[in-house]
DNA sequence: ACGTATAGTTAGTTTTATGAAACTAACTAA
DNA sequence: TTAGTTAGTTTCATAAAACTAACTATACGT
């Protein structure tokens, strides 16, 4: 099998496989109602505001490929629910930045306990040598691409 | 790091990556808008139906965890659109058989190549040997997690 | 044959996501 | 100071996705 198919058939085979994770995660946490009430484009926005330092609005539409009001309204349904804080530039004071909220890094870190559930289901299949040289390589690609 | 965070992150990089990667080629891709204009969750629709073989309505729903109610209407959708295809079953008149038709087996390959560009990404961190290993590390998480 | 269970559909509703257009406030350059 | 731009918001409209509840048609056990 070559390379590239090898690699198209994991991501179809590990995305559903963690779809499937996230979910038994999700059932399986409790008050997961009040923390987990939320869209998967709402848990992407959270994910990119924790991944930069005070993201603005434009830039989250720039990331996301949507209009400036669409960034607005998720952000502030964010805000509502005390997930996210707003704040403004104090040198451009038509700029605005978000952040996460104590609560917001909360409840991404309970999110993370379902990845790294994944993460379990994925190295239970390898020995000890193969999951080093595993996570050594994932980790000089992963490395790659943030550096664009 | 551990190896779990080396996971996490990974997860995190990558499916940020691969968002970013499948928007470009969708907007590099001509006729997009005749072939694309689909959301994510119909496109989940087409992977799952295309790795089954052909799954009931009842399945599928399982598969997401949604009601029955949900996929009837966005399979209908799909079918509108000449997509998949539905059938019957002929020992059981209620069953209602699901599977790709040739359009739909034509969209998902063009998707497929938004995978080989990313595929392309990732692999072009590694050299020859590396990339041995990792397709062959990668193939093996992913058979034993197909196995279940 | 009758009653119940199962597979799927239909109708109606709610929530979320999105875009377009009109707007305010703040900045920049002439 | 005036004209134009930029950042963000608000409002309005639409579509997708999910649910519940009521329904149809089929299957099955007694």
């Amino acid at each position: 099998m070559a390379t590239k198919e090898v690699i198209v058939k994991a991501i179809n085979v590990l995305s559903d496989s963690m779809r499937e994770c996230m979910r038994k995660h999700k059932e399986q946490t409790p008050n997961s109602q009040e923390l987990f009430n939320l869209s998967i484009t709402q848990l992407h926005y959270l994910h990119a505001i924790r991944e930069r330092t005070n993201p603005t609005i434009s830039e989250l539409a720039e990331i996301f490929g949507v209009q400036r009001s669409t960034v607005t309204v998720a952000v502030n349904k964010l805000l509502q629910r005390g997930f996210v804080e707003k704040f403004s530039s104090q040198s451009d004071l038509r700029v605005v930045y978000v952040r996460l909220s104590e609560k917001g890094k909360h409840l991404i870190q309970i999110e993370d306990l379902g990845y790294y559930q994944f993460a379990d289901l994925i190295m239970e299949t390898l020995d000890e040598t193969e999951r080093k040289t595993f996570t050594f390589l994932l980790n000089k690609v992963t490395n790659n691409i943030t550096r664009n």
